[in-house]
DNA sequence: CATTTTGATATGTTGAAATATATCATTAAA
DNA sequence: TTTAATGATATATTTCAACATATCAAAATG
């Protein structure tokens, strides 16, 4: 367990879980082996930052270095949205029975 | 060249060299190797993504996941201070000789 | 209910390639 | 001279791909 990137590997699963992938899915996107996928998403690897940021992208994320000062400025404009913690439990209104694409 | 993360490597380099390190002084920072900390700021390497996550919070900033239609608002929230390109040259108000801890 | 199938995810092994690290040398600059 | 940056070498550790397989949940079927 890599304790220094588990809040990554949690982000990157719950941004594939956004968008209804499976592993297998994106491992074809991208052409990573599922197993591998698995392995980051539980921060069983240190995975190396080129792979962070191909991996991310495939989710329409972008790997961003923020100043600690600017960071709850940032959460609370992406909405913590791709930070752990933040669940977003079955919080899904009722009015709105399937979100997927949520971005542009 | 690691490409895919040469943006990541300059930021890194800007971010040290705003806070006035020495690649010395960061390597005994963190213990990294100094030579290693040269092979990451010039993208000679892939660094680990917990190598990555470590550099940046010594230099105050934060490896964070955002949504692709949040990037331009973040950029302009953080001033692209993080962002080669943008030196913010001797913009070190007179009167303030001393920065350091920026951080609240 | 019990069984089986199916889909998705987690785990384990092997071998090749690359990083991480320590150390030392060189170069350049203050 | 002192400090900083870069480059080279050698060794240890780890990722990563490929592949097989195990686990788990849900659905279908007997």
């Amino acid at each position: 367990m890599v304790y220094a990137i588990e809040y990554l590997a949690k982000a990157l699963k719950a941004a594939r879980e956004n968008k209804k992938l499976s592993q297998r899915a994106l491992s074809q996107k991208i052409g990573m082996p599922q197993a591998h996928i698995s392995k980051i998403e539980n921060a069983a690897v240190d995975l190396r930052a080129s792979n962070l940021v191909e991996l991310a992208r495939a989710l329409d994320l972008e790997v961003m270095l923020v100043p600690r000062k600017h960071v709850p400025a940032v959460n609370s404009l992406i909405g913590s949205s791709v930070l752990p913690g933040t669940e977003r439990r079955e919080q899904v209104p009722a009015y709105r029975l399937d979100a997927e694409d949520e971005n542009g």
